[in-house]
DNA sequence: TAACTTGATGATATCGTTCACATAATTGGA
DNA sequence: TCCAATTATGTGAACGATATCATCAAGTTA
């Protein structure tokens, strides 16, 4: 099955000790001799032994991962949450076991099951609304559970993210404040309880705020929806709101798209027709004209979750505390609405 | 540890069988009838049983786990491919174990000593070069290795993927025959035994086969560069190479950031000075001018890993067989290189 | 009805570690 | 020098499942 059939026992054996000593050289800090350590360790090394974490797992109790459950990982800024995560979580000696939700519920209902088979120490997902089943079966599980990117009302228990309600909230009323009226929100179809369904209530919510019409609303695709589905949103949108003078976008990437449909149509400049996005990809900022948006620190939100997840693993006390950190997002404006 | 500490004894003991049938009736084609069956998933439900499969891998002998390598998850074709991948493998009830490498051998090689712990029942890793003890340790071990994206001319064992040298070539010598002359190679710095020095590689050749100058050859930051970097770079060549009339970049992402320097600076024709990339990203498509590229089907190689692999951990032959699995690429012209 | 299949279930050993405790070796202080 | 405290090592049971083989019941065949 493995590299080797070279086992703890054959160590043991080899080196003249009983297979507790050998165990004990192999983990840092245990009573023994450092004799006998540096001895065991070069014997072990030459006959290519490979620990069986499997068993040691089992024995001890610990199995030495972590869940971590995303949308999907084509999404820049997922794969750089679950990297950052992953490197907090070396330090630890902790490993990831990924799964992709494909934004799917019962999806994720179905890889939470499996997971949990494998013993992991710590779930970390990220919120985009869950099956009540998925809620019923975290809630009864006695190890750590951090949800991230978007924080729930009603958290399962530990939250690090921000509110993609707010988030939206303020791109809107900036806009509004530049005097853009007639907004129309793009989004993918279908939305219920996922991020793009709370900026999306964001949007409403400035725009009703404003007095202005919080119903322009126009979806295409499935999540996650990309720059050709913005491409594709134009004629759509001229032909349902054909006074539309800013268009805000669940992600950039549509907002790139949809800017690549308007220079092909002949351009109408920002000040006419404004386009923003959600994300800060780094497309956004080289794209010409560049794109306002909403930058989000992925990479802060993984790290946070790492340690996080280490400390609460690691320490002795009982973590009755339940986490609740705010990350940061700001709006950036740039050409794509310049006014 | 783990939800909850129901084990298999307690299912067997409330269902009033043996600890064997509870095994069986979890397991799909078991001997075993199918009204004991019904009875003990009944209660298994009930108890909220939730099965260790570190116990069970340890007593079958089969961990479920297949080992993924790839240097990053940040760019989106591995993200493709490591997402095809899980989904074939989901079929035969397979888990991944991902790594990333971060283009950095000796983080590779550490990776795959963990990675080996857990014994998994296959390695699927991405080549881009390989410590000399990374290859040693691979070729002493029992189960599939399949080396995906770059095919190295001395496989490990299977490899599925395509010739980045090649590729290159293909691309460089259709720009040279639309009549680039001084074309230059952009890249990250330090190149080695990597997909970006294989590019390179078919880039000197194809120069070198039509008698230009395969010395033209710009490196900026550390791999993965992106859009950033070629922007930055567009002083360097102009400094360097001023007579340049066409730009070959390692990934679309530079060439992306070429073009948005360029733009800026008051702009030339692609006639004048030409841009490619290599990837084939979805923003090249619809970047304007839109960019020329090689394509590779990077769900395509995750499939193809996929299957394999299920078919070699699932079929009883012994795999005496080595697989060598090409995947095509092809080359896209478009306006970046409009002549 | 006896002998023989076939199918369903159980008993026990085992997978490769670590835990908890017992014992042996070493050290230090009076 | 001797005893207690400390450090180093060993022993055997567990961890929670599956493999293997044995057993028993229920058909099947002649």
């Amino acid at each position: 099955m493995s590299k080797s059939d070279v086992t703890m026992k054959d160590v043991a054996d080899a080196a003249g000790v009983s297979n507790m000593t050998v165990s004990r050289a192999l983990k840092p800090s245990s009573p023994i001799s450092e004799k006998t350590r540096q001895h065991v360790l070069k014997i072990a090394q030459e006959m290519n032994y490979v620990p069986d974490q499997l068993a040691s797992s089992l024995s001890s109790k610990r199995s030495g991962f972590v869940a971590v459950l995303v949308p999907s990982l084509k999404n820049i800024h997922f794969a750089d949450t679950v990297q950052a995560l992953s490197h907090e979580l070396e330090n630890s000696e902790l490993q990831i076991l990924l799964g992709y939700t494909e934004y799917d519920k019962s999806r994720e209902e179905k890889l939470i099951e499996t997971m949990l088979r494998r013993r992991p120490e710590a779930i970390i997902l990220s919120y985009d609304g869950h099956s009540k089943r998925t809620v019923e079966l975290l809630k009864g599980i006695k190890i750590p559970i951090i949800q991230i990117w978007e924080r729930p009302k009603d958290p399962i228990l530990h939250t690090i993210g921000f509110s993609n309600e707010k988030a939206a909230y303020n791109l809107t009323s900036g806009l509004i404040k530049k005097g853009y009226k007639n907004i129309i929100f793009l989004s993918e179809q279908g939305l219920k309880w996922t991020q793009g369904a709370a900026k999306r209530r964001g949007f409403k919510k400035a725009m009703s705020a404003y007095q202005l019409d919080q119903n322009r609303i126009i979806e295409v695709g499935k999540a996650p929806i990309s720059i050709a589905d913005g491409y594709a949103a134009l004629p759509l949108i001229k032909e349902k709101y054909p006074d539309t003078d800013c268009v805000i976008c669940v992600s950039d990437l549509p907002a790139f798209g949809l800017l690549s449909a308007l220079k092909q149509e002949g351009l109408k400049t920002a000040e006419e027709f404004g386009v923003a996005g959600f994300g800060n990809f780094e497309v956004s900022r080289f794209s010409s004209p560049s794109i306002t948006t909403v930058a989000v620190d992925s990479k802060r939100i993984g790290e946070a979750a790492g340690s996080l997840t280490s400390q609460l693993i690691n320490s002795e006390k009982k973590h009755n505390e339940r986490f609740q950190i705010d990350v940061q997002t700001s709006v950036i404006f740039r050409e794509s609405t310049k006014r």
